[in-house]
Order: C-alpha cells, then sequence, then structure tokens
DNA sequence: GGGCAGAATGAAAGCGGTTACATCTTACTG
DNA sequence: CAGTAAGATGTAACCGCTTTCATTCTGCCC
C-alpha cells in the first residue's frame, strides 16, 4: 500500500499539501492539486484510516448497542444506521448486551475502547444512572427507544402510548366492548406505555380497564401462548384481545388455534412492531407500525449533524405509529 | 485517558515494559508486571486502539460483507460471526452490498480500507474471477455459502445438494409420486446444487424429473406465489412442492389457499431454510434446516485459528442440513 | 522597483502505541 | 570469584497521517 509520502515524493510536493488535498482542508492552488491528485491515482493511493484517526483523534466510526444481531428490530436498525452512515464514509461497529446488564456494560466499555465518535444504543438492562454517566464522560450518545429522564433530546423513541391507543381504538371502532390485552414486561418503558394507551382508548369510549383482562407477560411467543391460555381459563367473556408485540400475538394466535376458535370470527387479534413475522401468520396479523429503520437512520442524520458537523434534515425525537390493517381484527359481536 | 507514558511514569518503568506486560509479550519480572498493573488499574488505563494497531499493523477487526443486515440469513450470520470474535476480543465490522456488483465490490474497498484483519464476504454478484483477484491481493477471505473453484478450502458452505436430496425424499416416502419443484434463481450455485439434490432423490426412486414441474423463481415470497399459480394453472397433476427456500414457500402456500387447496391434506410443501417465519406459517413448514449461525461461528473459527494464530477446533468446510418435521407435508395419495 | 498582504507550501512535532536493539542485572559454572 | 549466558529493562525509531507555525511566493499598489 503507498503512503502519503511515497505520493508526495511523486508529486513534488510536501506531505502537508497531500493531506490538504485528501481532506479538502487549508489552501492549494488548482495545479498543485491536479498534480497531487494524479499522484494518488498513478499509486492507487489509499488514505491509511487507522493513521487518520490517530493523527485527528477522530475515527470516523459509530457505535451500535443492541441486544441481539437478529430478530427483526435490531437488524432493521442497524440496516438503517449503516445505510446513513455508510453513505457519509463513516463505520458501523456494533456490540451485542443481550439484555444483561453486566454484558450491556461490557460492550459499552469494548465499543468506547474502539474509540467510536458516538454511541447509538439501544438497551433495557441498563439503569437511567448509569446512562447519564455514560452520557457526560464518553462519546456522544444517542438512546433509542427509551426515554431517559434528563436525556430527552438524546432519546429516539416510538409514541408508544398512542400506538396502544390506536390499536385499541380501532377494536372499539369495530364495536368490541370486552377487550383483554397480553402486555410486555412492565418493568420496560415502552411496554407500560402501550398499556397506558390501550387503558385510555378505553376510557374514551366509557370502558373501564378490567384488570382481569390484562396479563403482564415477557415479550415472547411463548410467553403469548401462555398468557392467551390464562386468559381462557379465567372464564370472562372477551371478544378481542391487543398483544404488546407481534410474537406474542403469534404465540396467542397458536393458543386460540389449538383451542379450536377461529380469527377473526371468534377472536380479533391485533399485535404491535408489524414484525416481517405479522405477514406469515395466518391470518395475517393486524398490527402498529414500529418504523425503526426510519428510527434508526434518524439516530445516523443526528450524529452526522452534531458529531460530524454534517448539515442534515430536522431531527424527530418522537415517532409516530401507524396502524396496519390486516385480517386477524373483525368486528365485534356488539 | 490515560496513555502508556504515564502509567510507565507512575510504576517507574518504560513504556516498553508497560507495553510488553499490556500484550503478554517479551519477558517482564513478575514484580514489575505487578507494578505496572496497579499502575494501570490506579490510572484506569486502557489501550488506544488506534495506536495500537497502528503501531502493530494489525486492527483487531474482521470486516463481514452482506447483502442486507436484516433477513433471516445474514442477522444470524454476522450474530454468530460476532459472538466468537468478540470473545476473543476482536472487532467485527460489516457493510452491505444489495446483492449489487458495484455496491459489493464498493463494499469491500470500504471495509478494506478500514484495515480489516480479514474479511468474511457472503455475496452473490460478485464474479468468481473478482474473488480470486481479492483472496490474492486483499486480507485473508473467507466465503459464506458458495464454493469458488480453486478456492475450496476458502469456502464455508452447506451442502446443498444433499439438502434438496432429503426434502424430496421425505416427501417420496410419504407416497408423493409427483412432486412440483419451485427453485431459486439458477444463476445461483446453491439453488442449482438443490434442484440436483431433487432429482437425484426422484432417480432413486425411479421416477424422472418432469421439467414441467420445475418452475425458476426468485427466492422471494410473491416469485414463490406466482410461481405456485403458475403451476396449478399448468394443470399437471402433483401432490406436493418442494420450495428451495422458505420464503417462496411462504408465497406458494398464500396462493394455495387463495385458492382453497388445504394444506397438507391436498397438497404437501417442504420449504428449505428453516429461517424463523417458517414457524409462523400455518401450517407450520417443514423445511431442511440451514445452520447459517453456526457456519458464521465456523468462519470466526478459521480466522481467529489462521488470521490470530489462536488454536481452535477443526475446521469443517462443508455443513449438512437436516430436515425439521413440521405439518405442511403429509402422507401422499399413493 | 520596493513594500506588503495574502496565498501557497514546507518543516517538524506530535498522535499513542510496538519492537529491534542495546544495555544492564542476575544467577550459574568451573 | 571471574566469566558468561540468560533474563530484565530501557532507548529510540517507526507506524502513516494531521496540523501548527514559519517560510516562501505572488500579485498589487504607490
Amino acid at each position: 500500500m503507498a503512503t502519503i509520502y511515497e505520493v508526495s515524493k511523486l508529486a513534488g510536493v510536501s506531505v502537508a499539501t497531500v493531506s490538504r488535498v485528501i481532506n479538502g482542508s487549508g489552501r492549494v492552488s488548482e495545479k498543485t492539486r491536479q498534480k497531487v491528485l494524479s499522484g494518488m491515482r498513478a499509486l492507487d493511493y489509499q488514505p491509511n484510516s487507522i493513521a487518520q484517526s490517530l493523527a485527528s483523534n477522530r475515527s470516523n466510526c459509530v457505535g451500535v448497542l443492541v441486544s441481539e444481531v437478529h430478530g427483526p428490530v435490531f437488524g432493521a436498525m442497524l440496516s438503517g444506521i449503516e445505510a446513513e452512515l455508510r453513505a457519509a464514509g463513516k463505520l458501523t461497529i456494533f456490540a451485542t448486551g443481550h439484555n444483561v446488564e453486566a454484558k450491556e456494560r461490557e460492550a459499552i466499555r469494548f465499543l468506547v475502547s474502539r474509540n467510536c465518535d458516538a454511541l447509538i444504543m439501544h438497551v433495557e438492562a441498563l439503569a437511567d444512572a448509569f446512562i447519564h454517566q455514560q452520557a457526560h464522560q464518553g462519546p456522544p450518545l444517542l438512546i433509542m427507544n427509551r426515554v431517559v429522564p434528563g436525556l430527552e433530546d438524546r432519546c429516539i423513541s416510538l409514541d408508544n402510548e398512542h400506538g396502544g391507543y390506536v390499536a385499541t381504538n380501532m377494536l372499539l371502532e369495530m364495536r368490541h366492548r370486552r377487550i383483554a390485552y397480553i402486555s410486555g414486561p412492565l418493568a420496560w418503558g415502552d411496554a407500560r406505555a402501550r398499556l397506558e394507551g390501550h387503558g385510555r382508548a378505553l376510557k374514551e369510549h366509557g370502558l373501564r380497564l378490567d384488570r382481569r383482562l390484562v396479563i403482564e407477560s415477557n415479550f415472547h411467543e411463548v410467553g403469548g401462548s401462555e398468557a392467551m391460555a390464562e386468559l381462557l381459563r379465567r372464564d370472562i367473556p372477551f371478544s378481542a384481545v391487543v398483544c404488546a408485540n407481534d410474537e406474542m400475538a403469534a404465540g396467542a394466535m397458536d393458543t386460540l388455534r389449538t383451542q379450536g376458535r377461529s380469527i377473526p370470527d371468534d377472536m380479533s387479534l391485533v399485535g404491535f412492531d408489524n414484525a416481517p413475522l405479522s405477514r406469515y401468520l395466518y391470518p395475517k396479523l393486524s398490527t402498529v407500525n414500529y418504523p425503526i429503520t426510519e428510527m434508526g437512520r434518524m439516530a445516523a442524520h443526528w450524529v452526522l449533524e452534531n458529531v460530524y458537523g454534517q448539515s442534515g434534515a430536522d431531527f424527530q425525537n418522537i415517532f409516530e405509529p401507524e396502524l396496519v390493517i390486516r385480517a386477524s381484527a373483525g368486528p365485534g359481536p356488539g
């Protein structure tokens, strides 16, 4: 690999000048610029990004911390982030935290040790306090899918409350009156907000949330399946169920089918996230879209603008979920 | 951030000695080792990985080139790779090529320009010739899901032929005799091999491949859906279909349902890949497992062993697919 | 033509490590 | 106890680039 030194020799200028044309910094006369450029071409010169990083104290890479790489949400988010960053010549590095606090901390250490210029994280296990600390001592931080008090302007999240609202509202408008709810872990803000939206929709329609029709589950398929079984066991009438994510809806659907209930005739079902699987279920799942790819793009934009000084579009903190109507929900018995 | 220099001063030794204890290289007396270690602890010293890379000419990162980050295959592969590499303190960087030759080339350039110590690629669009060239001039290369002649020992792939064989064989053993096949693009080696396996299974059962029951599609859901429609339109009797991947099977299933055929009573269906979606379809899809996560792990192992000199387990080039029996295939009419 | 401002360029000091080589200690050996 | 080889440590060059500051070059004005 050719070095800047060889280019400078070939072009008959100093390395400083070559550096200037590489970075477009400082002033270089057009004539020397051309000499340097042709020298670079002749040697197929490619700046050594490591050396650039060391000298400029900027790694041109941003770290992304996720729970898992696979799975519907994280892959899509990474995808959005990478697309934007790479278009700007920046590198995306990532690490997985598996939703375990110790691992998430270690992953942050790892990413920071690689000198990333910014950090985007989608984590559940870390406490707000730790995030605050990290925000004050490490590289600029962006938090996905979570609102950390005091760092609101660094959080990109979905209006989960509204999402819960529209899901339930749709069922209500279909004349369902007794609507069950399978929730995610209420320790997590997004799960709580979705449930609150559900409650608000009921209230606006003059109904009260029946605690016996709400089950706190775990966002997983098996959890949804068990929750559904438990709901049926309770023997309280209901004609529709809102699931706080699509995976649980898949589980719930399975249980319903096993018990011989037909969807949507006997029971309407709504999910949340609009994960790929929602299209594969039968009947296809009505759900609430979670624009995670766009949110990833937005995170990348923020970084490009605030860390790398590129001017960008307006920053949007909160994204609005939208209803995706498919076949799993039908008119209620009302 | 503390530097190695500060540590050396605090410990009363030279930077060389500090470097030695960091890397476990050279010989350092236990006494000074302890002095240095405690100095590092006192300053919360973290070596600057960029400086290390520049000085040692080793970036401790490996590049992964995929078509997309999301999607069942790539996410799972990345996941396997990252898990192994990170356990060894190595960084995984990636870029997407979107299955477009120019973009894949550019992505390679990008990854190589970040000085990665090895490159793992899962690409379709690049020609064998280019891969050969890259293998000879760039960092060590590993190729996933593809056998490049002359580079067989650098290719990690599935025994697709055998996969096609077992899928069809299962249907034959269920007494199906007329079996259709929806293939992926035959320009791709894996699609070809799967079809060959299908043919061999038929042959071994004394049957001939009926060309009219084979459709070349595109590995996508819509393609599978259209292919199924076309098969039905041809009005040639058949009681089962093998799809060269699960996505096409999902599409095919959709078409069958639309046309009022019941699965598996009227028609048996087998997919390929064991993608997450196969579990969500109804009825659940019988398919052939593609152990892509393990294959990613194996790739990481190879790199750890051959690039970073760590001793590892045996290298396995070819992985054997296994049948995953679920509900979408039943006894044939025979 | 001398003087001068501003533009263009170069010299050299880092950035924070690694490592070849030189030097100084030890611990044995005979 | 001198001689010596292995072990421990330090010195300094170097990795390939950025950037400050000094220097040189231009063109312009009086």
